[in-house]
DNA sequence: CAGGTTAATGACAGTGACTGACAGTTGACA
DNA sequence: TGTCAACTGTCAGTCACTGTCATTAACCTG
């Protein structure tokens, strides 16, 4: 069980992450200073960054649970699978576990308009860019030894990866531009533009 | 012809140009302060600030310049060729004249240099992650143009060049971490990578 | 439960990137 | 040659972030 000074630590910390989550996604990222947040929480500003790295860590620290959600789930995949299919089998039915990861943490509706934000913030783009890329080196390692190749010399676990991770984050762009703000129309999306990867790689696309 | 003061102040953009990517190839980005480039032009702070929008920027300089030449190479591709075709070859074949535009700004070796450290520096790499999904942006209005297609409600465009931005990637990383660091090698990789896809993306890898 | 140990916090000072304001300097051009 | 506009330097200020040290509060042991 959890001492006095651990649930204190563990609602600071939360009561930070809530709190600058709210900023950010209402202020604006940039117009959100640390001493705002701190403030907020009623700590010094030396104490928010003892819970999180910077600024910037705060904005990613649900994203982070997430991406970590989406590679169990690939791990959890039957060896049987073909690579493109286990990742697009380990997203397609690992939503709902990804879900109830979020929701143990912050509403979903945050995280959601947490999403939002980052896409439209350069400096949080970037950094969600490279997060991704390292989230797929991840999971090109886990694809080459699922199926007994090795990642350095052979290119296919990376390219397989960096095209899924292609299609995931233009399924995420259409998405956080569109209306249609609800969860289930990320999965509709990916499945659909996964299917028409083939058609977008081949030949013209103007119909004879 | 060019005026004394447009020489000048070319001159001076330049010099802190080279002194900026000098200092952060040898140096280290994170350890090369502001100040310290201008010093090494005897310009102050404040004018380093007006000739670039900061420290990340001149680090971007050389790139910006291969980027736009990549995109007009694809521009000036025959409307006969397919999406994919074109890209290709746009890389394949734009390579010399990318090489003089970089040539006729600073050394191509510094060029080569400075790739390596955006690549190992994360706050570099993030900046370029996120430079790359823009030029793909324009890229991908630039296909959907010439096939003809809305680029809003037809996937393929993005998806198209999410990929081939995804293929590039792997090569570039491929090539920044291998020995040889000839400006060759990534055409023969990234050319190599283009015909691995198909394989890439269906059925299993080992051999049965 | 008193007293010592350790973890958590606050207060303060300092660095580095960046911006705004204003004054001084130097090419451009009549 | 004198006036105007462009370019530059100086200075002050903001914000993210770090190191240091004293203080507080939880923990544990006798």
């Amino acid at each position: 069980m959890e001492t006095l000074r651990e649930r204190k630590k563990r609602r600071t910390r939360e009561a930070l992450l809530r709190a600058a989550l709210e900023l950010f996604t209402s202020r604006g990222y940039e117009r959100t200073t640390v001493d705002e947040i701190a403030e907020a929480v009623d700590v010094s500003q030396r104490t928010f960054f003892r819970y999180f790295a910077g600024k910037e860590d705060v904005a990613f620290t649900v994203q982070e649970m997430t991406e970590a959600a989406f590679v169990a789930a690939v791990r959890a995949r039957p060896p049987h699978e073909a690579p493109m299919e286990a990742l697009r089998q380990a997203f397609l039915e690992g939503w709902e576990a990804i879900r109830e990861t979020v929701e143990s943490v912050v509403p979903v509706e945050l995280y959601l308009r947490m999403y939002r934000t980052i896409e439209s913030t350069p400096a949080l783009l970037a950094a969600h860019l490279r997060r991704s890329a390292a989230t797929e080196e991840t999971l090109a390692r886990l694809l080459a030894e699922r199926e007994g190749v090795d990642v350095d010399t052979d290119p296919r676990p990376r390219l397989a990866v960096a095209v899924f991770g292609g299609v995931i984050r233009v399924s995420e762009r259409q998405w956080s531009t569109s209306e249609d703000h609800g969860p289930e129309s990320v999965r509709t999306l990916t499945a659909s533009y996964l299917d028409q990867l083939g058609s977008a790689l081949t030949g013209h696309w103007r119909a004879a």
